[in-house]
DNA sequence: CGCTATTGGTTGCATATGTAACAATCAATT
DNA sequence: AATTGATTGTTACATATGCAACCAATAGCG
């Protein structure tokens, strides 16, 4: 019998759509999510993306090393060496020299940094709950769900 | 995970883990799923992410102009007119000038770009499938269905 | 027509980023 | 104690990016 399948072009490994590849379409709806919350801290704190997760680490942590709120963050170490930088000039966050080993500097929030993490979590969660609410309960769940199972792969390429 | 629900302590709204936020979530997972891809063609094919964009959409439209790819590809029309100025400087495309409107150039793939093209689509193939796998195809077709869902939505901020 | 507004695409500039190299410190081994 | 290696964090450099300004061409409209 001939194999029919394989003259159909949907099946043609050459092929691909762009808008169908499920990386292409992650980071697009990433970017789309993200965006609008980034926009709230740029515009309304201006802060950046490594900024704001610095904060929101600090905030969790109380207390933590740049390493840590890099693992914590998914961030690069340079990426947070900067963010902190600006950061303790703006003084929502001191810096303290470990005593045992001065490689290590502690970061913790400020009164101030604790306050604009207050106000800028309220609006962080009003503006998931906005994108729940417009996803719908059902979808929201799945995409949990879903992107739950992509934090547990492990990729090996 | 998200919380859906009012419980306890957790709906302080001026508390928030970084790791349960949607966005951060979301931009994580993306980045995971795209970097073990981006790899590849930047490895084997020196390609950008924006080239690699334009590569797909070219090769999907046949012939195209830059608006028409940077909506497709949801890029900025200077990304797009970067990775083609790229692409036609390595001869994977090639450029024409509209004759009726001498503003629009069409751009098209030249044979040598639809070869590694078809190349590449394999391994964006080959890729996917492997996440699906690592994935599970139900949790796959639940991140299908939530990006659908998130791809619908318009987010007014 | 002739003026203005819009569109397609490029580029200058300032900012953001990753890589690699670095300094400082600590740990481990001899 | 001295040497080697690992770790913490910063920075120089090159590249990537978005924004705004820009040029060229067309469309709209009086």
């Amino acid at each position: 019998m001939l194999n029919l399948k394989n003259s159909k072009s949907e099946d043609d490994k050459t092929v691909l759509r762009l808008e169908e590849f499920l990386p292409y379409r992650l980071m697009v709806a990433a970017e789309k999510i993200s965006l609008g919350f980034s926009k709230i801290y740029k515009e309304k704190y201006d802060l950046s993306r490594p900024e704001w997760r610095v904060l929101a680490s600090l905030a969790q942590f109380n207390r933590a090393t740049a390493t840590e709120v890099g693992a914590h963050s998914s961030m690069h170490k340079t990426k947070v060496s900067r963010a902190v930088y600006v950061l303790e000039k703006r003084k929502w966050l001191s810096r303290k020299m470990d005593d045992q080993d001065r490689r290590v500097e502690w970061l913790e929030l400020t009164r101030e940094g604790k306050a604009k993490f207050s106000a800028l979590a309220k609006l962080a969660k009003a503006y998931e709950a906005q994108i729940v609410t417009l996803l719908g309960e059902g979808s929201a769940a799945q995409l949990d769900a879903a992107l739950a199972r992509v934090e547990a792969v492990h990729i090996i390429v």
